[in-house]
DNA sequence: TTGAAAGCGCTAACAT
DNA sequence: ATGTTAGCGCTTTCAA
């Protein structure tokens, strides 16, 4: 019980070899004849020796962490990504260190700081906001990061969101091609690049339709919170109430409809369509079937493992790419259809 | 840009003393005169100092990174909890170290060699089983293991889980009292001690009361077979229908009050009447309304945290421990009620 | 209280 | 192809 750790040394010794042929035939690419490869594995084998990657890591600067800083993990998609994400990178022989910057506001600091003391190699921020100070220490520290769903416009900063712009735009016209007269919007919370970009892509097509804005409520990505906004927006008088809404992303839209349909008794979309953004697998239950803009998680993390493999492997030179995957409309039960919609965008 | 990496030394030549002053300073609990502790801390600030975690970790042996495995992120109970179990460690000064342990059946060895080459201080396993030549891997390697969600009888591995035996039995006591004359099961993966343990109470309670099982599928904790497994139990004639269904968790039971409803077009607790285990989200959502069992994920992570630092910290002298935390039994719309039904047990 | 010195387990020149 | 040597950045005796 409790043997005690076994080392390289111990290996070499048991092989008849150096120490540093022992590292060697465990370190890709370097040069052993296959005789000591031999000899050193079947030591190894014998004594259950494995590396130790915090050594390796001293020494070679390399840890084979990534760091993932997440806000929470209650809308869905986070979840799904971090499953998707995970795997990827454990394919390539890293591995993911958790990181939530839920609680305080100012903690993304603290944050930041426990990260950069793991020395690790990378950085994924999903669902967070980036400041540039942030920025420049990761930068100063040689660590590269990816926005992973937010971008922001810091100069060296990669990012990997789906085309919220052009999602929003998209539900629009599928709104006004379906006839809708009183269209409301609730936002996500607006500090969130996803926020302004789906409501900006929204707003413009509205505008160039030439129709206005009926309402809009503030649900800030929350689910209390979007109750609330779906109250103040649908528990008035018919003649005062929209006849669609865009939520700004499904896991709010959920909780709305909620709202209307037990809450208020309307019924969807007779009364009123409801559009989301991210396709949730509950946007798919029956018992919602909510019209929304797909983020493809899979896509957008391979972009974003692939971008901050871009990154470690050429420091020097790979430059910060800004990515926007482009989704399918998923046309479901929640929304009034035009007549013969084919989406486009 | 891309400045070089502060070292310890570097704080020490600019404060004017010893290196090991200057680890001694960030080492809670050495000694050091106030005097030097300023001029060290200055210096460490205006340098921008901060420990390399793996360095210490090297010397010390502590590497305060806590690996969780965990099979698939689908189910929202695990979400939840993992979003709790890093906040918790987080404040502790530890960091959760995220492995899969889904795709390949084996490869839940190879993902076993690739944490414990991490170094690190703990294991949580999540919704995984546990053989025991991984428990004596992990003991060789002085490594301490908390199960979670899952329980097994291998010596010196300590686990938390809810009280499943008694969570089976308070179903169906309810189930009975509320006058079901045809009750049906639908298991989670038969390999899953809490899916075992769900069935042994439920089953216990029904012989105890001498009604016999009337219908029993598999869903296997996953979304497509328990569909398949709410088809093969409900899509029959009405007098070979069971009028109640214990679904072995929340993730299922929803799935299979889609196929109820909306395949079947039955009513819900009129025709069928369906309760789960865990109170996941959308159990509480109006749409589903689902009667389950609790399972207090704060509690459970709390545990397995708890039970976790006691071997760590006292390595030699800490014993295994199997909590089951006993849940409350939420009673929605789902299931018809008992005449004045109230919780026992 | 402080500094000097010895490693933690490994990789990466450098020699041979 | 292999062994020797010098660290990676830190903690921890051991003396002073």
């Amino acid at each position: 019980m409790m043997a005690e750790k076994i080392t390289s040394l111990q290996v070499a010794e048991k092989a008849g070899v150096s120490q540093s042929a022992v590292s060697r035939v465990f370190t890709p690419g370097a040069s052993v004849s296959k005789k000591t490869a031999d000899k050193v594995r079947k030591a190894a084998e014998e004594l259950g020796y494995r590396p130790n990657v915090l050594a390796r890591a001293m020494v070679s600067g390399k840890s084979r962490i990534i760091g993932l800083v997440v806000a929470y993990l209650e809308n869905h998609f986070y979840p799904e990504a971090l499953e998707i994400l995970s795997n990827t990178l454990q394919e390539q022989g890293y591995h993911v260190l958790v990181f939530m910057a839920s609680q305080t506001a100012g903690n993304i600091d603290n944050v930041m700081d426990e990260i950069l003391d793991y020395q690790v190699d990378g950085i994924v921020m999903a669902s967070v906001a980036m400041s540039s100070d942030i920025a420049t220490r990761c930068q100063q520290a040689g660590v590269p990061i990816v926005l992973f769903n937010r971008s922001q416009d810091i100069e060296g900063i990669s990012s990997v969101t789906s085309d919220n712009h052009a999602g929003g735009r998209q539900v629009a016209e599928f709104l006004i091609a379906g006839d809708h007269q009183r269209i409301g919007y609730i936002a996500g919370w607006e500090g969130a690049s996803t926020q302004r970009d789906r409501e900006a892509g929204f707003r413009e097509y509205l505008q160039e339709a030439g129709v206005e804005l009926f309402a809009r409520e503030v649900g800030d990505f929350h689910t209390e919170r979007a109750r609330d906004a779906g109250r103040r927006m649908f528990d008035v008088p018919a003649d005062q109430r929209p006849d669609a809404v865009f939520v700004a992303n499904d896991h709010m839209a959920l909780t709305v409809m909620d709202v209307i349909r037990f809450e208020l008794g309307l019924r969807i979309p007779e009364d009123v369509s409801v559009v989301g953004y991210d396709d949730v697998p509950p946007a798919d239950w029956p018992a919602y079937n909510l019209t929304t803009m797909r983020q493809r998680a899979n896509l957008m993390v391979a972009e974003t493992v692939s971008a901050l493999m871009e990154h470690i492997n050429n420091p020097k030179t790979a430059s910060p790419k800004r990515v926007a995957i482009d989704g399918p409309f998923i046309v479901r039960g929640s929304a009034r259809l035009p007549e013969g919609w084919t989406p486009k965008g």
